[in-house]
Order: C-alpha cells, then sequence, then structure tokens
DNA sequence: TTGTATGCGTTATCAC
DNA sequence: GTGATAACGCATACAA
C-alpha cells in the first residue's frame, strides 16, 4: 500500500495524494475528501524511509550511551520526552562490551551515523582519540550534543555536569567539621570523570594542609554490594579508622553504610557520610543518606532541547550549560 | 557522498561499489582494493536509509511502552543488548500523557509503523479496543511481541509474566501464618495487571473463609511516597490493625516499612510485608524486604529474541512463554 | 569481472 | 487545481 494505490483508488495523481497527506493547499475539497477516505479504508500510512530519502531528514535523534541503567532512567525519560514533543523518534544505542570499548563505541556512532540520523547525543565516559576523530567526521553532517563534560579541542555543544565542585564543597564541609581522615569511594576508572573527582579530592586535602593516603581511596563499581567491598577494603587497609566516607554515588554510600552499622559503628556520630545522586532511596535508609543532587531529568531534557534547536537552525553558534547541583544533608551528616 | 561519488573516484561502476560494500563476490581484487581506498579516505557510510528503501527492511526494532523508569530499564537494557548482538536498532517511544492515554500509545505504534521498524514490542498496560484494531493491523505487516500479559482475541506471541500466581502464593503463605487481616497495596488501577491481582488477593480470602474488607485496599503509584500514604491510609480506615501487607512493587513496600516504623510497629513480629520486583535496594533495608522476584532481564531478553526470530522467518507458528518467579524470604518475614 | 538500467515510495518542480 | 516526471542513494537483474 502506496500513495500509488491510493492514488488509483481515488482517482487522482500521486501528486495530489501526496498534497492531501501533507495538508498542503491546491486540492479541491472534493479531491481531499476522496483521497481522505482511501487512506482511511485501507489504513494507508506514508512510507518515511522515502519520505526521509527524499527530504534527507528522519526525525530521529541517536544516543550513544554505556549502557542503560536506573542512574540514566531520568535522562532518557527527559530526553524521549522532548523528543516527542518536537515530533522526532528516538534510537539508542549502548555499549556492551567491557570497559566500554572504544571500538564498540565507534560502532554505535558508525551506525546512527549511516542511519542518517539528524543529531546525536553522546554520553561520554571514557574519550579517546578514536572518539574524537569519529565526531570530528559526524558532526560535518549532523549536530552532535555531549553531556556530562565537553572535550577538548572539540568545542561540542554541551550540557556539562560539575563533578569537581561538587567534590570541593563535599571535602570542604568535612574539613570544617574538623575531619582528618577522610574516605573516598571513587567509581570505575575508566570513566574519566572519577578521575577528576579523586584529582579534586587530593587538592582539597592538599588545600586543608592533610597528606593523600591512598590507603582511604577504594574503587567501586556503583553498586552496593561494591561500595560495602570498598568499605571494607579501605578499613582492613587503614589502621587509623576514617571519620567521613565520600562515595561517588548513593547506591556505594548505602553498601559503605551498611558496612559500617555491621560494624558496629554509629553514624553520624562516629563516621559522617555523603553520597552522590540523590536517588529515590536516599531519604529511605536508616540513617537517610546525605548526599549531593544533579538533576538528571534536567539535563536531559536540556540536552534534547539543544540538539533539536541545533537541528532546526534556531541555535547557530557554539552553546554550552553547566549542571547546577545541591548538597542535601540529612540524618548521615551532623549538621 | 554517495556510492556514485566512490565509483567515480575508483573508476568503476557503482554496481561494483556496492559489491565491494556488501562483501559480495564477483570483483576483481585491483577493483575492490581501489574501492576500499576511496571508502577509507573519504570516510563514505552507506546510507542505510536508501538500503531500507530497496530492501524493504530497516533492521530497526520497535517498543511502545508507558515510559522510561527504573522498572523497565534493565529490560530494556536486555533488548538493546540482544538487538546489537543480531545486528538491529532500536527505537523507543513512551507514552507520556496522564494514566496511559490510548491515543498516545496508538501515535506511537503508528510513528513505528510509519518507520518501517522490523517488529515491535509491546509493554501494555490498559488494552482497549483501539489498541488491539491497530496491532491488528500493523502484524499484517511486521510481527508484534507483547510482554506482561497476553491479549484475548489477537494470539500475539508473548512472554507473559504471571502476576497471579505469585499473588497467591504470597497469599497462602500469609494465610498458613494465621493472618486474618491482610492488606494490599495495589499498583496504578489504570494498569489492568493491577485488577488482576486484586482479583487473586480476593480469590485468595475467600478460598481461606476470610471475608474482603475494602479498607485494607488502598492504591499506590509506585513510588516509596506514595506506598507510605497508602499504608497511612489503611491505618487511619481500620478498626483492626492489619498484621500482614502485600505490596504490589518493593517501592512501596518500602514506603509502608517506612510508615509501620514510624508508628513504632515491630516488623516481622507485629506485621509482615511483603514486596515485588525484588529491586536491589530490597535487600539493604532494615528489615531486608521478603519480596516477588521476576527476572525483568530474562524477560526482555526473552521478548527481543522472539520477535528477531520471528522477524528472521526462525520462528513461523505462535509462541508463547511465562516467566518464572520466586518469592524471596528475608527479615521482613518471619520465615 | 564489470556496467547499465530499473525500482523502492516519497517530495517537488514544472507544465498544463 | 492537477498531473507527469526527476530526484533521493542504494541493490540487483541483466547485458556485455
Amino acid at each position: 500500500m502506496n500513495i500509488y494505490d491510493v492514488a488509483k483508488l481515488s482517482n487522482v495523481s500521486i501528486a495530489t495524494v501526496s498534497r492531501v497527506i501533507n495538508n498542503k493547499p491546491g486540492v479541491s475539497a472534493a479531491a481531499r475528501e476522496r483521497v481522505l477516505k482511501a487512506i482511511e479504508e485501507t489504513g494507508f500510512r506514508p512510507n518515511q524511509i522515502a519520505k526521509s530519502l527524499t527530504n534527507n531528514k528522519t526525525n530521529i535523534l541517536g544516543i550513544v550511551m554505556p549502557g542503560m541503567n536506573n542512574y540514566y532512567s531520568d535522562r532518557i525519560d527527559a530526553i524521549n520526552k522532548v523528543c516527542k514533543q518536537r515530533g522526532y523518534g528516538l534510537m539508542i544505542t549502548a555499549n556492551y562490551k567491557d570497559n566500554n570499548s572504544t571500538e564498540e563505541d565507534i560502532a554505535n556512532f558508525n551506525l546512527l551515523y549511516e542511519k542518517r540520523v539528524d543529531g546525536i547525543i553522546y554520553f561520554p565516559t571514557n574519550v579517546m582519540q578514536e572518539h574524537i576523530d569519529i565526531i570530528k567526521h559526524i558532526r560535518k553532517k549532523m549536530p552532535v550534543v555531549i553531556t556530562d563534560k565537553e572535550i577538548r579541542d572539540l568545542r561540542l555543544p554541551c550540557v556539562i555536569q560539575d563533578f569537581v565542585s561538587p567534590t570541593q564543597e563535599v571535602m570542604d564541609y568535612f574539613i570544617k567539621n574538623q575531619h582528618k581522615k577522610i574516605a573516598f569511594i571513587k567509581g570505575s576508572s575508566y570513566d574519566q570523570s572519577n578521575e577528576a573527582r579523586l584529582e579534586a579530592y587530593k587538592v582539597a586535602l592538599e588545600k586543608a594542609g592533610l597528606t593523600y593516603d591512598e590507603g582511604l581511596v577504594a574503587e567501586g563499581a556503583y553498586s552496593v554490594d561494591s561500595g560495602y567491598e570498598a568499605m571494607l577494603e579501605i578499613f582492613t587497609r587503614c589502621k587509623d579508622m576514617p571519620t567521613a566516607v565520600f562515595a561517588a554515588n548513593d547506591h556505594m554510600a548505602i553498601g559503605a553504610m551498611k558496612a559500617l552499622k555491621d560494624k558496629g559503628i554509629k553514624l553520624p556520630m562516629e563516621i559522617e557520610i555523603i553520597g552522590y545522586d540523590d536517588i529515590e532511596f536516599a531519604k529511605y535508609v536508616t540513617p537517610s543518606l546525605s548526599t549531593v543532587r544533579v538533576e538528571q531529568y534536567v539535563m536531559g531534557k536540556l540536552a534534547a532541547t539543544m540538539l533539536i534547536d541545533l537541528i532546526e537552525g534556531d541555535l547557530k553558534d557554539h552553546h554550552e550549560m553547566t549542571m547546577g547541583f545541591e548538597i542535601i544533608h540529612r540524618e548521615s551528616t551532623k549538621v
């Protein structure tokens, strides 16, 4: 069933059918009626593939991301919503290889490029030269928006998540409260943002005249269990117990809290702990978890809006936004 | 940049370029080399839109779902992974209108149909006649696989989530343990599966010779907060305190636990509670939450595999699977 | 082994 | 107001 069939059924040419489909003027009421009737009766739906080929526009946005999980679901939800509101579809590609293999990311970029999506949103973790090369190539044909961080030399339009300032602010809080032994449970090191946070952690220590102790830092994999293990690891390694803990996400913070409780340590009296993300459960654990909140939903919305504006030419020059954050104090900190 | 350009650069015809791109035989080594070199140099990538138009195949799967959230993220992740492994892309459409408006679902089906995806996975909530009509139309052109439940009269290939048996089993457990007042915190009533569960709840009561008390049932919206409110609602309505609670998901169960703790009620001694989903946090709340586990990841994997098998003709007749489940007893139940 | 010509389902240009 | 027809980028049947 195509416009030829509809044309035949309604005794008009395909040009007229096309005009009716696209609500264009220049069609007599009688003809329009006949065409509409034929469409109604046959259940004809225009083939957007053919349309895309002629128009050179797919009305589809693409996403290149590490993998679908709870952390990203709000962001994706927001992007999806913006897409719908503005008449776009959404193709998602994720990286299922260990450590977010670069080749897989490249394959995903290529897939979206070959599908001729109108634009791409990229959630980077470990950005290599290969990423930069392919983005350079792709952006000649379609806009690419990046979230979380910028890429030097590329000046992509972006919605940045500032990981450094929250880390500084958390550390400032701990230091102000006389903590000398501050543990840091970091995320997977293949995600460069974690190195940035670790760096901020070190800088804050130095600024306060405290020496960096490797033993106080452990790496988790963003899961509750890994936070539990990381906390135990720090305990077995250190002679002096830490008196404060900063975890790179709430899941690990909650795992760490569990480890501390199992050891009979009182929170927040003996140890203060702060997480990251403000997941729904942060306020329901005992003690409720203090944390850093960054609005993932807003982030997705901004990125998608920026991309579509770019596609539609409403935005011409470089655009860059930075997400705000908020430290939420609950029962796992003293103040 | 298209095959004509590549053909010109390598001094061959577009047919030869096409053969090289698709790794087809009948090309001299020399010609192949020249074409490959031209592709390499120009960064040419075949336009899959054009390819789809000739082949009548997009290599894209579509999803029609209520909305992206934590509950679905595992399932989507699995589908995405299967897609990738088998060479498909994925388009996701979600329903952002209040109460999952039927019109929005229909619009999503139409979108995917117009994009000529190779097949569709549908996550139904409230199935109306309009859904049935459009699926009947669409399935003439592409396979549609449904998850969670079957639709009478349609006999779609499906991966069913049996909500009734777990409800029965949970009720049997409570009844065996001498509970007479069993509260039920149900999910949104626009999702028909919740009505099925409520029905199973009533049947179980009747079977045990207990009378159904409306006051013991409250509706939540799947969030922790709504579970908290639902629990309070039941308390204010009932003279006799319930001694057992079954919640339609873990979020609401955890909210209910919080409400109970706030009232100074001891779990599980005074009230036993069982949730649904076995989310990651179920084992980390205090007391850890007993719950019903259904493998969402497996469900997504099965559905996607079924759909692709259908598309590729590896599966010809009707296929139907039912997901297993498991009741996991932790500290919120006595046994 | 290679090339030419046709078709896929649209949109858009142009002539009527 | 209407209809032929070229074009979009590719695959492929057929000819050479």
